[in-house]
DNA sequence: CCATTCATTCATTCATTCCCT
DNA sequence: GGGAATGAATGAATGAATGCG
């Protein structure tokens, strides 16, 4: 649900209705100023081209003060929306704070998580509504759960072959049971996750690169 | 996972005002060591994964020795913050002590203890204030009692379908009256419960292990 | 005070969209 | 048809509130 605090019961499920938070949720209080008039500051002003130490030292930066402000990770990202106009997922921020994107991608996140920190002190709390953008209605998949063993086999035949053809996928798909698009998507879902900040397996048991 | 070690975060945040111990209560430094006989340590080196009997030998040994010492579960928790920056609820210390978390958090866990209570004997001192942040009202969903009648009806569910389907769960909010995310929630809940060191039913009358 | 139950926040996995070419 | 950005759904960690003895 998300919906906060409605005590409607039941819709249609199925539906999205996404958007939202977590259920109950209950937004920061200081959530929402008004968007910024001057969106387009995107002077190249200070920093561009941040180094990795920079971006790394900067989540964690950003990780604690959001944390002192009193923000989820879910707020920051709706209010990225209301600043900015480009809204974002907890997921996202998340990822950002874990440096698990792409290079690329968190230097294009940086200055707009930047400008929100440098903003957020101002406290200030406006009323708010979220209004989030009514879903439209496509249905989604059903998430098909893997099985552990079957992942098993899966990361094997990445590492053997990260990119396989149509016909591995639909060979390898029918051994596991699976269906074709679903293997199809793992083998996306794997290759991306290779080209992270942190791709898997770099990081060390107290958090440290390697 | 993708692989064995433990991703940078840390948690322990919290906006808590709460003021959970009681007044009275006062740390106090006396330390006794006593001689543990059979205290297997692990050399303070590193943490190599423990093993199960590893993790349950700890736990009893670390209860015992934080109620000689006069620690409450709550006061070590709030300890572990000061020291290392990870505050943790008594409840947290209390599933640790019961075994009621899963292997890897148990895991996780451990060696923050261990240090703990390594440390413990020399302290006399108490630091720290606990810096509260100061937490402003987010507010909390009004916790929901679920009648026992109802539980037993959701048990019986689980333990045919732990993982119902949007659909059941709708439906089965709408039989039992209860608001479908409060169900949702509850199978959640339900599910964790079965992942824990000490899953439901595994425990004897005397707390022995099957 | 400790134990348990309902609830929230953070992390990970499967899925979608939008280019591209 | 793939890669990149991004998200919903789900799992895992953890807590507040309550129960209880």
């Amino acid at each position: 649900m998300t919906n906060g605090a409605t005590p409607i019961q039941h819709h249609g499920y199925g539906m999205h209705m996404n958007g939202m938070l977590s259920p109950g949720q209950q937004l920061h209080p200081s959530l929402l100023r008004e968007p910024d008039p001057e969106i387009d500051h995107h002077e190249p002003s200070d920093e561009d081209a941040p180094t990795s130490d920079d971006l790394e030292q900067f989540a964690k930066q950003f990780k604690q003060r959001r944390i002192k402000l009193g923000f989820t990770q879910a707020d920051v990202g709706l209010v990225l929306g209301t600043l900015y106009g480009n809204v974002f997922s907890q997921t996202t921020i998340c990822r950002f704070e874990a440096l698990q994107l792409s290079f690329k991608n968190m230097c294009k996140l940086k200055p707009l998580l930047q400008k929100w920190l440098e903003e957020a002190d101002s406290t200030s709390g406006s009323p708010t509504s979220i209004d989030k953008i009514a879903a439209q209605g496509r249905k989604r998949k059903k998430r098909t759960g893997i099985e552990v063993t079957v992942k098993g086999a899966l990361e094997n035949h990445f590492l053997k072959q990260p990119k396989p053809s149509a016909q591995e996928i639909t060979s390898l798909a029918d051994q596991l049971q699976l269906e074709k698009e679903v293997v199809r998507v793992w083998f996306c879902n794997r290759r991306q996750e290779e080209k992270r900040m942190t791709p898997p397996g770099t990081i060390g048991p107290n958090g440290d690169f390697i």
